[in-house]
DNA sequence: TGTGATTGGATAGTGTTACTCTCTGATACT
DNA sequence: AGTATCAGAGAGTAACACTATCCAATCACA
C-alpha cells in the first residue's frame, strides 16, 4: 500500500498523514526506494487511534505523541507508566512548588474522606486539586456529600475496569492507558445523558 | 474599584482584564467620565468563574462566552438550556446529515440497553456516538456490559445532581449549567485516583 | 495649577498549534 | 517517452489567547 492508499483508507488528507509522519506519530513505512515506501493495515489501525485521541479524547498532536510512545514501548512497571500517561492527559497542572507543606489541601481533604490510599506526587492528585479550586473560585464547591456520593460510584468503576485488565504485561499497559483516556468521553456523555433522562422521569411522575 | 485594583483581586494581567471586556466575558464597569469606570465585586466574581471555565474545565474564550450568556440570560426552559450548554461543552461534534435514517447507531443501542429515554437531537448524543465510535477506532470497542456497568453508576450520580437543584428558576439554570461543566474534570480526577487506589489495595490484598 | 500617572478604547503584534501547500528530484506505470 | 506519483523538506496559513503599544482624556497630588 502506497502512502496515497493508505490515506485513502484512513479518510485523511494525504498531507496530514505526511505530518502525523513527521512528529513521529505514525511509523514510517518499509522504504522500497529512494521515493518510494509501502504502508500496511498496522498504519491504518495507527490513524485510527490517533484520530480517536486527538478527536474524540481531546488531546494535542504532542499529547498524543506522548501517550502512543507509553502504549508501544511501556516501562516493565504499569503503575509508573500509567501515572506518566495519567500526567500527559488534560487537564494540565502547573507542578506545586517543592518546599510547600500541603500544597493539595482540597484533595487531600477529599481523599482522606473518601479513604482512599494516594500518592501525592501522581498528576492526578494535583488535577484533582485544581479541579476543586476552580469549583469554589467558581461559587460552586463540592460538598463533602457529594464528593462521597461521586467517589464511591467512581470507585466502582474503577473496580470493574481493573478487574477485567488483561494478564499479558504489554496488553495490561495498553488498556490501562487507552482504556483511562478513550472511556472518559463515554463518561461523560453519558452523564449529561443521564441528567436528561432523570430530569425526563421526573417530569413524568409529577 | 478602577481596572487595576480588580486585575489585581483577580491575579491577572490588566491586559488580560480588558481583553476579557472587549470579548465580551466580562461585564462592563460603571462609566464616571469618559477615561474612568469603576469596578465591584461581580466583576471579580466573574474573572473568577471566567478562569474556572478556561482553566480547569478546558473551554475555549468562545465556549465560554457561550455558557455564560447562558447563564446570565437563560430562556424559560430548564431543559432547553441545558440541551444549548451541553452543545457547547466538548468534545465539539459535527451534526450528522438531515437524511440518515440511523445517525447515532452506537448510542442508540447504548441508550436502548440502558433503557433510557433521549431526545436524538440532545447534542450529548452525538457526543456518545462519536465517542463510542472512538473506542471502536482505536480497537478498544465497549462492550454492553461495560455501558450497563458504567450507565448505572452515571445514573445515580446524575440523581443525586438533580435531587439537590435549587427551586428558583435561575439558580436552577446557574446550577445545573455550571454544575454539568464545573464537576466534570472533578469526575475525571477521580476516576484517574480511583484506577490507583484499587491497584493499590489488589497488590496489598496479594 | 502644573505634572506625572492612570484610564478606556482601539489597533497591532506575538507565540503556539494543527494542519496545508509548494517545491524538488527521483522513480514508477503505460 | 511521457505522465503521474512518490518521499522528504520547507514555508505558508488560519485560529486562538493573549500581550503590547498608542492615544487623548482625566485624575491625584504638590
Amino acid at each position: 500500500m502506497r502512502i496515497s492508499a493508505l490515506a485513502a483508507e484512513a479518510e485523511l488528507p494525504l498531507a496530514t498523514v505526511k505530518y502525523y509522519l513527521r512528529e513521529g506519530l505514525l511509523h514510517p513505512g518499509i522504504a522500497s526506494s529512494a521515493t518510494q515506501a509501502s504502508y500496511d493495515e498496522s498504519h491504518v489501525r495507527r490513524l485510527r487511534l490517533i484520530r480517536a485521541l486527538t478527536g474524540a479524547v481531546g488531546l494535542s498532536v504532542q499529547q498524543t505523541r506522548a501517550i502512543l510512545t507509553l502504549v508501544d514501548d511501556p516501562g516493565d512497571d504499569l503503575y509508573i507508566t500509567l501515572g506518566r500517561a495519567v500526567s500527559t492527559l488534560p487537564p494540565a497542572v502547573h507542578e506545586a512548588s517543592g518546599d510547600d507543606p500541603d500544597p493539595y489541601p482540597r484533595a487531600r481533604a477529599a481523599l482522606e474522606a473518601l479513604g482512599q490510599v494516594y500518592d501525592p506526587q501522581y498528576a492526578a492528585v494535583a488535577q484533582l486539586e485544581a479541579a476543586l479550586a476552580a469549583t469554589e473560585a467558581a461559587g460552586m464547591p463540592m460538598s463533602e456529600e457529594r464528593l462521597l456520593e461521586y467517589g464511591r460510584h467512581l470507585r466502582e468503576i474503577a473496580a470493574f475496569d481493573l478487574e477485567r485488565m488483561p494478564h499479558e504485561p504489554h496488553a495490561a499497559v495498553e488498556y490501562t492507558v487507552l482504556g483511562t483516556a478513550l472511556y472518559e468521553p463515554v463518561l461523560l456523555a453519558l452523564r449529561r445523558l443521564a441528567h436528561q433522562d432523570v430530569a425526563a422521569g421526573r417530569i413524568a411522575a409529577t
